[in-house]
Formats: C-alpha cells, sequence, structure tokens
DNA sequence: TGCATTTTATAACAGTCGATATAAAACTAG
DNA sequence: CTAGTTTTATATCGACTGTTATAAAATGCA
C-alpha cells in the first residue's frame, strides 16, 4: 500500500524514553532525539506528532511497565509481603540507576505538569492508582492480622504513598542504601510486624 | 567613585527567585528576568555575573530565609514540639503557595543538581543540616521522654527526611491538607507522643 | 508498468536563547 | 571642569530551538 517503516516503533520508543528520562523535556532536543533513536526529525514527526506527544508515549509506557506493572506483580502477595516487596524493588531499582535518572513520573510532575494539565492528569492519576493500591493492601493485612498499626487505613496509605516519593527523590542526590533503608524502615515498622 | 545602582539588590534578587522558583531554571529566560526584575539583561550581567550565578545567588538566599531559618527557630522549642512545629509549618506554607513552586531546593535537586556538581553540592549540604536537625530532635527527644519510637535516631531521621521531602513533591500535584497531615501524621505518631 | 500512498531525507524556516560589544550616562575625586 | 570609574541602554551576535515545506524513495495495487 505504502512505503514501509524501516525502524522498529518500540526501539525507538525506548531510545527517546531514555533521552526523556535522564535529561528532563526541555533538555531534550529534537536534534539530540534524532541521533538516539536513528531516524530524522521528520520522520519523528510524522510517527508520533509534535515533541511533546512523543514525550506523553514514552511517559505512558513508563507507568505502564514500570509502576502499574509492579502494581500487579506485588498485588499476587499477600498484603503485608507486597509492600515489603514493593519498597524493596524500588529501593533496588534506585541503586542500580547509575545515571540517576530517578522516576520518570516524579521528574515528569515535577518539570511538566505544573504548567501542562494533560500531564497533570496523568501523573495525579498514577499516584492516585499507586495510594489505592497501599491502601488495599493495608485495608488486607489489617483483616489478616498482618498489618495491626492503629491509624486509618488512609492515612497510612497517604504516608506509604510520600515515603515512595520522598525516598524516590533522595535518591537522585544520595543513592545510599542506608539512607534509602532507613527512610523506608520505620514506616514499614510502624504497620507492625517486623520484616523478616 | 561612579555612577550609583538605581535598584535594590534584594528586590531584584526577590523577584528573579520568584522567576526561577515558578518557572525553572531553564523555564525562566534572560528577557523574562530583564521584564520582572526591571533590569536590562546587560545590568543584569554585570551586577551578577551569568544567568546561573544569578540563580544560584537566589537558590542560596532560599536556603537561608526559609530553610535555615526555620531550622533555627524550631531549635529553639523542645524537641519534640519542635518535629512538629516544623512539619506544621511546611504544611501549612504548602497549603498557600496557590501557584505550587513548591520548595526551591527540591526543584533543583531535580532540574540541575543531576547535572551540575556545584549545585549537587548545596542541595546535599542542605539536605544533611535537615536530616541532622531531625536527628538532633530526636536523640534529645529520647533523652527527656518525649520520644521513645524504637527505632535508631539515624533511621528515625532519614525517615523524617524522607517523608518532608515526598510530602513537599506531591503538595505540588495534590496540595490537600487531608493528604499532607495524613502522610505526614504517621510519622509523628510513630515517634511515640499523639500531637495534642 | 504506472498510480496512489506513505515514509524518508534535505534543507530551511522564524523564533528564542544566553551573552556581549559599544558607547552614552551618572557619579566621585582631584 | 576634568579624569576616572561604574552602571546604564541599545543593538546585535552566533547558536540552537521546534517545526515544516519540498521532493525523492519505496512499497502494494491496478
Amino acid at each position: 500500500m505504502a512505503r514501509p517503516r524501516k525502524f522498529n516503533e518500540e526501539e525507538v520508543l525506548d531510545a527517546a524514553a531514555r533521552c526523556f528520562w535522564t535529561r528532563g523535556f526541555d533538555g531534550t532536543s529534537l536534534r539530540g532525539l534524532s541521533e538516539n533513536t536513528g531516524l530524522t526529525g521528520a520522520s519523528l514527526y510524522n510517527a508520533f506528532g509534535d515533541k511533546r506527544a512523543l514525550y506523553r508515549k514514552t511517559l505512558d509506557r513508563y507507568v505502564a511497565d514500570s509502576i502499574v506493572e509492579r502494581i500487579a506483580r506485588c498485588e499476587t502477595l499477600p498484603p503485608r509481603t507486597a509492600i515489603d516487596a514493593f519498597f524493596a524493588e524500588v529501593i533496588q531499582r534506585s541503586l542500580d540507576d547509575s545515571d540517576r535518572k530517578g522516576c520518570m513520573l516524579i521528574n515528569a510532575a515535577l518539570e511538566i505538569a505544573p504548567h501542562d494539565a494533560g500531564f497533570q492528569d496523568v501523573v495525579a492519576t498514577t499516584l492516585f492508582e499507586m495510594e489505592a493500591f497501599f491502601r488495599r493492601q493495608i485495608v488486607a493485612g489489617k483483616a489478616d492480622g498482618t498489618i495491626m498499626a492503629s491509624q486509618s487505613a488512609d492515612d497510612l496509605a497517604r504516608h506509604l504513598l510520600g515515603v515512595l516519593v520522598g525516598m524516590r527523590v533522595l535518591a537522585r542526590i544520595r543513592p545510599e542504601r542506608a539512607l534509602l533503608e532507613g527512610i523506608v524502615a520505620p514506616a514499614l515498622a510502624l504497620l507492625g510486624v517486623p520484616k523478616e
């Protein structure tokens, strides 16, 4: 029917995501995207629309592949274990992040969400999902006796979300295991059962 | 000796800080700075050096006037009260932040520190000071019996720093009192004495 | 083999960026 | 008043930004 594309869309999106993730939206130029994806600027525009649309696509992929996926996977565990595993994974991920890209969602939350209603929505919605995940585990844990904190499930979920975000941000400045685990440990201890 | 300056340096720095604070470093143009400060670009360069130096000056002022000042003020209170007051202040400040500028230090931590060693230093040093403030209160509170958490003072300080940063970030997306207080309340409860 | 359609590549667009060269203006000291 | 010094203002620099007009290349269908 027409000239076929000679690039792999997933590979291109991965390369673009690495650019946006490391250098941010404003810090990533179209020439840089062109170099790292192997596509010319014109091809990028033809395939994905403008720079903002491409960034949005990479962010949506990040949310699906990194965040929603982790929630779904942890959700199969017993509630208290799910919370422990979730934090342990994110800590390890933060320590393995040698170029300190951080969490792409949080980066977007601070760089573009403040002046872009569309991104404000994705960020807020995703944060809500994470909070809801925590809340579900806490409610279930309170029911089966593995969580015995006296605070409300609502507040505990908010607290865990705050701890998670704070840990993710601080990991970009001081990626030290002692710091990250120190941030999280008291929150887990508060839930009532020691980690192991 | 020479032609006198016809501007008030503090007023100019305040205006510049507002620009950087709301729009970030990259998002703030020299033309915008010129408009908001009332100085021409040439005058800004003559008085403060380049854009980076001007930003650095506004960030240093922010740290001194907003963070170090709050620490010093809270430090005069009894230890457990100091922590409560510190968080209550920051929550109120976040809720009053109608244009959602957030914390300028955290903004700098995510926007420029990753690719600027000089700013990495300021950010890391200031975060250390905040952590040390928390640790001092916890040690003192454990000594006078107003704090009775079983975790180490080191980990509790790390935890409070994480909660603070997470709360500051989430406040930019969802500036709701229920969320911010929900994030903080379990951390304060963990210290052992109800807030009031 | 053309025709239609889509993707490629080249080149260039207008706009903005941070920074500066130049010179006039405003002051003090002598 | 003159000389010296610093701040102002104007204008402009080259570099880079996101984006697009244009046309060639590559396919499937008739």
